[in-house]
RNA sequence: GCAGGGGUGGGAGAGUGGUUAAAUCCAGCAGACUGUAAAUCUGCCGCCGUACGGCUACGUAGGUUCGAAUCCUACCCCCUGCA
């Protein structure tokens, strides 16, 4: 706290799904010697192609990119995992006198970056989700809560007590010696310009069904496919990016065709929403810029960066 | 024309005398979120009101009843079988 520090500059781009990241990420990075940090969780999964919108092999070629394509589709990889990962990207990216530049739609990832969270390092533990998976199913999830109350009051009192998900990683970091330390930075870490891209609802939606129709029409089924042939679980984290159930039960005859694509169609218009709450009009970190104009947000983004870069580093007291 | 079935809130669809502004699902809206996050979970969802509450609603009109989406009558419309 004595010693003066300078924050290091982040240029982030957050908005919705199909809002346009990917497209204004690649020009931010082409104008100002930047690289790339994928903030978008289903972009970690090699093959997983289509359906995540994935940026194309010239949109990679156009620009140095990190976190994509880096992990099997079983694998696992959560906060911890993720914060780890871009601030020591950050760090080589700038000691290659480069601009990072996150994109992507992940609002706890992102948050959790900007605001320096300290997340428990306690590690998913399987044996233990099972276990207790288990009793929440057979005895309800009350008897689960019950558990949480005693070991950490604390935690019970901000977990609603039917998310059971949440409620078992509790215990699981509660078990495992709880979390030491303050739960955020006093100050935020970076110096981040926040840059968000902003579409009313309805143009959103059709921008969506466009997307996927394109996005089937550009072979998604077959990855799918090629996917589920290959022996990849239902449970694998990588299928939960939507549309890849849907789809894989499509295949296997488990429902039609039509009702595949409205359900994918149905849970991407519901993730656009919750990305909304996590990056809302309100807050007053986020410039918003107006996607349907995807000319005019490069340039105005272009200006903003412009300023930000010339403006003297923040300093950290 | 005859016989039978049916018309319920944005959609689908329960409900067959009171505890029903009306199950449930979908759609929509709002929110939580610290190692599954494109996950998981929560609230609202006829109109007015912050709320107690008030008002209007189950094809239309009338009737029975203390009380009707629910029973009766007539009419309108839809579907199916037979002609």
């Amino acid at each position: 706290m004595t010693s003066p520090a300078s924050k290091p500059k982040l240029l982030v781009v957050v908005g919705p799904t199909a809002s346009g990241k990917t497209a204004l990420s690649i020009s931010l990075a082409q104008a100002f010697n930047g690289e790339v940090i994928n903030s978008d969780s289903r972009l970690f999964y090699r093959g997983f192609d289509i359906g995540t919108a994935k940026p194309s092999e010239e949109d990679l070629a156009a620009a140095r990119h990190h976190l994509i394509d880096f992990l099997e589709p079983e694998d696992p990889f959560g906060l911890a995992d993720y914060l780890d990962s871009v601030r020591g990207i950050a760090t080589k990216v700038m000691t290659r006198q480069a601009l990072p530049i996150l994109a992507g739609g992940a609002g706890q990832y992102v948050w959790g970056l900007l605001e320096g969270w300290n997340v428990p390092r306690v590690p998913p533990n399987a044996e233990l989700r099972a276990e207790l998976e288990g009793i929440a199913q057979e005895d309800g999830g009350e008897v689960v809560f019950a558990r949480l109350e005693k070991l950490d009051p604390e935690a019970a009192e901000r977990i609603d007590f039917r998310n059971v998900r949440r409620v078992i990683r509790a215990i699981e970091v509660a078990q495992a010696g709880g979390n030491t330390g303050p739960r955020r930075a006093v100050e935020p870490p970076y110096d981040a310009l926040i840059i968000g891209l902003k579409l009313d609802r309805e143009q959103l939606y059709a921008r969506i069904d466009a997307r996927i129709d394109e996005m089937l029409m550009a072979g998604w089924v077959d990855e799918v496919r090629h996917m589920v042939q290959r022996g990849v679980s239902m449970n694998a984290p990588a299928m939960t990016g939507i549309g890849y159930r849907e789809l894989a039960g499509y295949l296997a005859g488990e429902r039609t065709y039509s009702d595949a694509v409205h359900a994918t169609r149905r849970a991407t218009r519901s993730l656009a929403r919750h990305q909304d709450n996590w990056f809302s009009v309100d807050d007053k970190r986020i410039n918003w810029l107006d996607a349907a104009d995807p000319e005019g947000i490069a340039i105005a983004a272009t200006e903003q960066v412009e300023s930000w870069l010339s403006q003297p580093t923040a300093i950290v007291k």
